[in-house]
DNA sequence: AGCACGCCGACT
DNA sequence: GTCGGCGTGCTC
């Protein structure tokens, strides 16, 4: 029943997991103290229909609605599950990103947390015997063997069972066990999982000594070192094998000796086994993971020992940056110039400046790793906003790889090898190395013609063309699941013969076999690792030498290691030369720097091999000759020059609808409305069709905001978003907005 | 997002 | 005459 608020004296501030950007006003349950009711606890509360879940963000005296408000039904907890200051940052979020707060703050918990599950960790049940237990002698278990067995367990053991350790020794334990606790013969203790909070670890933080750091290391390690206390963004630029995991790992070091929690975020799954080992070796305690590869359950339990303080270290990719920490120390991001920090649908952030902000907020410092770091990174060291700390050299005595343009034109190529590619391969191989090549295209070939009439194979629900793949016998679409059989004759003439057109691994990797005959060919592509665990065991075979050449796609760029790999070579740099987006030309010198720094590890320098029509082209002059620091400058004053990211800001509204006109037309309303608001300078960009127009049937557009003054584009962003919610255009079509877009696709 | 209300086509 | 299509609007 609505009750008037004027006889209540508080009212909760609630975000519920909706669309819908304001939060929502409801009285306090009965029962229930107000002053033990904090921000960041869950509530359960009805709403329309029937009740919800939200999330308490604060609390007020009074209430500017004149409406009646509805009572909430119950507190689901009794502390404060968040934060003030992680409160603070995810409405901060919900502001930045013009996202629903809902939305935003469901994105911090768990699936049970959000579902209203108790936010308590699994508590481990033993078992010790009773008196009674210890002086049974077993005559009343004559109908009862199984209880009688596991009763002399306990008896001739004298010790406690965990329900796992019964479970080892017993197919069914659970029936004789709560037969045992209603005979009383046993009893159950409970503790709960993960270190005691009030007990110092008594054991050493270390398990294995640190190894002696280089003097750039030590300098980066001093630097982050002096400021644990205080807000700084640092930018640890290192090669790949400069040691950059050892700087992160005497950092964290030093954090949990001050008792502080460490959040550590990777762009992708793949990379937390390896990072996972190193820390386990050297740290004697636990390590919390947080991925989408795990069970909810798991997440939440990695979740609740971070929020509790029962854990102190975090490993984690993008959805783990939400994850409260009862006692923050310090944030590492690796590969910070990575894509995969932003997410992509519903709530676009950017994991790596949303942590910059949670690091502000909590007055700690961050490292953003990488050996290439993002342009707009660059620009705000330039701008002496983050610090740089360069490790140069290569860790032990490895040598830097090097860089060299093979032009190509005019070559005769074996399915896109040119003769200096196969005769340097032949070389390395000869000698026991391995060689790596890189082609960021699988399947067979991208395009299926008849040479009788034409024709091509074309996706029916996409603009584009669908992808041979030979070993599966199918022509597939890699925009949506579309897949039919390859067909034997062409559809458009019923004769001709059909040729598959352009390279893919695994025509590359057919080649290989064929111009290789003696060496094994691993082929890593999203295709050959689809298999749980295929990815593990191919890496593994390359490590143990069990392979001569790799093949693969985006997938060899991150993080592995490949010890005895000498030679790499890019079959095809030009597609990537020639991208709509403005981000292309950075996108691609990291690609070609992380390929290229999986050669050459150890003792032996590696070579690099660019396959290019285009030798002469200034972006790969100038990351051949002069490395990526020199690119980034070049492509940073383009930039400056062009106007562009980071010297401006962006947003991009994205529409979508099965109907070709729709999105066009709510577009062009919302560039209209864009217009008469805009009060500084803004550029406004489109309507335009995205770079694939038709999509799984859809027909997709977009509108690029953009404005020299990032406050001015976000002043006219929060009066644009509750006008366009108005916009009966709107309703025709799926649109949303993303901030900082880094795909403009 | 859900869920109800509401106004137009093919069915017992 | 109804059952149900999904367009529109609201949720403290």
């Amino acid at each position: 029943m609505p009750i008037p608020f004027t006889q209540h004296p508080y009212i909760l501030k609630i975000a519920i997991t909706i669309p819908v950007h304001r939060l929502f006003d409801y009285l306090p349950p009965d029962g229930f103290d107000p002053d033990k009711i904090k921000p960041g606890m869950r509530v359960e509360v009805p709403f329309g229909k029937g009740k919800k879940i939200g999330f308490l963000m604060a609390t007020v005296k009074t209430c500017d609605s004149s409406i009646k408000l509805k009572q909430a039904v119950a507190i689901l907890d009794s502390d404060s599950l968040l934060s003030s200051k992680e409160l603070t940052l995810l409405t901060w979020a919900a502001g930045y990103y013009h996202h629903p707060v809902g939305e935003v703050v469901a994105t911090a918990f768990p699936a049970g947390l959000r579902q209203g599950k108790p936010a308590a960790l699994p508590v481990h049940q033993h078992y010790h015997l009773t008196a009674e237990g210890r002086t049974e002698i077993g005559d009343n278990f004559k109908r009862a063997p199984a209880q009688q067995v596991m009763l002399r367990l306990f008896q001739e053991s004298d010790r406690t069972w965990s329900e796992a350790a019964l479970a080892e020794r017993f197919k069914r334990y659970r029936t004789p066990l709560k037969q045992l606790l209603a005979k009383k013969m046993i009893q159950a203790e409970s503790s709960v999982s993960g270190f005691s909070s009030d007990s110092i670890p008594a054991q050493a933080i270390l398990r294995q000594p640190a190894l002696s750091a280089n003097p750039a290391q030590q300098q980066a390690i001093a630097d982050v070192c002096a400021s644990l206390n205080r807000f700084n963004v640092f930018v640890l630029a290192g090669v790949t094998g400069s040691g950059k995991t050892e700087v992160y790992l005497q950092i964290i070091q030093q954090v949990l000796e001050r008792d502080r929690q460490v959040l550590i975020l990777l762009p992708e799954i793949n990379l937390t086994p390896q990072l996972e080992q190193r820390f386990k070796q050297r740290f004697n305690t636990e390590i919390a993971l947080s991925h989408s590869k795990l069970s909810d359950s798991e997440r939440q339990f990695a979740w609740l020992k971070m929020q509790q303080g029962r854990c102190t270290i975090l490993l984690g990719t993008r959805s783990a940056l939400f994850t409260p920490l009862s006692k923050p120390g310090l944030i590492i991001l690796d590969e910070e110039h990575d894509g995969s920090f932003k997410q992509q649908e519903g709530f676009r952030f950017s994991a790596r400046d949303v942590a910059i902000m949670r690091a502000k907020l909590l007055e700690i410092p961050i490292v953003l790793g990488s050996a290439t770091p993002a342009l707009e990174t660059l620009y705000n060291i330039k701008k002496k906003r983050f610090r740089l700390l360069e490790l140069p050299e290569r860790a032990g005595s490895a040598l830097p790889p090097v860089l060299h343009l093979l032009d190509i034109r005019n070559k005769p190529l074996q399915e896109g090898l040119a003769q200096p590619l196969l005769e340097q391969m032949t070389q390395t191989l000869a000698k026991g190395e391995q060689v790596l090549l890189f082609l960021n295209r699988r399947g067979f070939a991208p395009v299926l013609i008849c040479h009788g009439c034409g024709w091509v194979a074309r996706c029916r629900r996409c603009e584009t063309n669908l992808v041979v793949h030979s070993s599966e016998q199918v022509l597939r679409c890699h925009h949506c699941s579309q897949e039919n059989a390859l067909p034997k004759a062409c559809p458009g003439c019923q004769t001709g013969n059909l040729i598959p057109l352009g390279l893919g691994t695994e025509r590359v990797e057919q080649a290989l076999k064929a111009l290789f005959p003696e060496n094994r060919v691993i082929r890593l592509d999203r295709d050959s690792t689809q298999r749980k665990g295929a990815l593990e065991y191919y890496l593994n075979e390359i490590q143990q030498n069990r392979a001569d050449i790799i093949l693969g796609t985006q997938m060899l760029a991150k993080g592995h290691h490949f010890p005895n790999v000498t030679l790499v070579g890019l079959i095809d740099v030009d597609s990537g030369l020639f991208s709509t987006d403005f981000h292309g030309p950075e996108k691609l010198a990291q690609l070609i720097v992380q390929v290229a720094g999986r050669a050459g590890r150890a003792d032996k320098p590696g070579t690099v091999l660019l396959q290019t029509r285009r030798p002469e082209h200034p972006l790969l002059t100038a990351l051949i000759r002069h490395g990526y620091w020199r690119f980034a400058e070049m492509a940073l004053l383009e930039r400056k020059q062009a106007a562009l990211p980071p010297f401006s800001y962006q947003a991009l509204i994205r529409a979508q609808a099965i109907n070709k006109q729709a999105p066009q037309l709510f577009l062009q309303a919302a560039s209209r409305l864009a217009q008469s608001l805009a009060k500084q300078p803004l550029s406004i960009l489109g309507p335009v069709p995205a770079p694939m127009v038709k999509r799984a049937g859809v027909f997709r557009f977009q509108l690029l905001l953009q404005s020299p003054k990032r406050a001015s584009l976000h002043a006219l962003l929060k009066q644009l978003m509750p006008a366009l919610e108005e916009l009966k255009a709107g309703k025709k079509v799926r649109w949303s907005l993303d901030i900082d877009p880094m795909d403009l696709s």
